[in-house]
DNA sequence: AATTTTAGTGCAACTTTTTGCGGATTTGAT
DNA sequence: ATCAAATCCGCAAAAAGTTGCACTAAAATT
């Protein structure tokens, strides 16, 4: 990589690293301080001036693209609040190095969401929108269960994901249902079906999330044990 | 930069400077001075006269033309329009019946996107983002390698996948890159160089798909050979 | 023609911006 | 837990910008 040569004007050079950060999708504080010929300190600084502006997000060592982050429109999710009071509930179930097994859905994407920044914990998920907010967080890990996707609900399913969660012993499954009832949570889809069942076998213990207007009955948060 | 010896008028001055700034896209107040043969006061007047007007925008230290793309905000994707193109072409690589193994990027991205309706293939991913985008595709099959997720760039790496990779014989295998060089093929994560070969071991034929803007670079690591 | 007006310029003092450096502090990986 | 790298925090120096003012010369007015 060669060094600019020319001194360059505070604007350009930021230009230069939104090209390189559009190009690479990441950059290191340290090259561009060698490519633009200044100081790291400098670099840090038009990093954190850019960062400010939304153009791109900081991180330790260096920058990442912004754009490279698929956007999933959250803003537009249905009954968000009382789904983000449920989360939040929910996530004081995970506590530190345990296993979790995390399901699809809206509510439990929001409970991703709301983990708690100093988390250190193993998660696994069969759902894209879930990992790719599990994605966000800075100390879990993330394992997906890959297999079969289902278009509309974006999960894995298949025989490949059943025989994985065969071999998972976790701590706790946390999933969401379309429907619930008194006596049993029901489904759409065969194929989720079985994933879901898998997924309790293979948790010590398992919650499911939902809004109230999904219970038969009216409670305002629900996190049932099974 | 010959210095101008005759004393110029405002007008004639500041035709100079917009100029020079059409010419180099950027002047400096220090170099119009001594090229104007006046004080650097007079240049930022004449700079801020110019700014005014909208002829060009003043930075600390000169100025910078008006073209000059420092309006870093692109809400879309970098070089879409470029990478669009090169999707297109790719994308006429993909026939029925197809096995198809997809990397990650924006660019495999946008060639997720504008698959054919009717084509009947299936795919193979380990990019959340990639797998979201053929999720939308309404005939085709997705199958996601699932594995430990490198979060920075939202794809699974991993033994499990290599396992699975080696497992497969697709027909094709398209994948983007952060850099290429006219030898070989260079990345930064070894997890994901790991990945990409055994995508490509597994593939009859491999296409790799790039703007223009990043021939010539290079990273650290060595993917392939061409 | 003489005088007033006005715009343009340079100078000097002062302010702001930018930058690099040393050291304290935090972070990330082992 | 430990250690090196990365970051943050002042600080001071250099560069750039700003403002007020005096001076000039052309333009306008009397």
């Amino acid at each position: 990589m060669h060094p600019i040569q020319t001194q360059l004007l505070k604007r350009e050079r930021q230009a230069f690293i939104m090209k390189q950060i559009n190009l690479h999708n990441r950059v290191l504080s340290a090259d561009l301080g060698l490519m633009l010929n200044v100081s790291e300190d400098t670099v840090r600084r038009d990093l954190n001036e850019l960062a400010e502006a939304g153009e791109l997000v900081k991180v330790h060592g260096g920058a990442l693209s912004k754009s490279y982050h698929y956007d999933y429109a959250p803003s537009t999710t249905y009954a968000l609040s009382e789904k983000t009071v449920i989360a939040q509930k929910a996530a004081t179930l995970i506590e530190d190095r345990m296993f979790v097994i995390l399901g699809g859905g809206t509510t439990v994407r929001e409970l991703a969401r709301l983990l708690p920044l100093d988390l250190k914990a193993t998660f696994f998920t069969v759902s894209l929108t879930t990992a790719l907010q599990l994605c966000d967080h800075p100390t879990i890990d993330v394992i997906f269960l890959g297999g079969t996707l289902v278009k509309n609900s974006q999960i894995s399913v298949g025989g490949e994901v059943i025989s994985r969660l065969n071999e998972i012993k976790a701590d706790l499954c946390i999933m969401g249902t379309n429907a619930i009832d008194t006596e049993c949570i029901t489904d759409t889809d065969l194929e989720a079906v079985q994933v879901k069942k898998a997924m309790i076998k293979a948790s010590k213990r398992s919650a499911v999330v939902t809004i109230s207007e999904k219970l038969g009955s009216t409670q305002k948060l629900q996190v049932c044990e099974l």
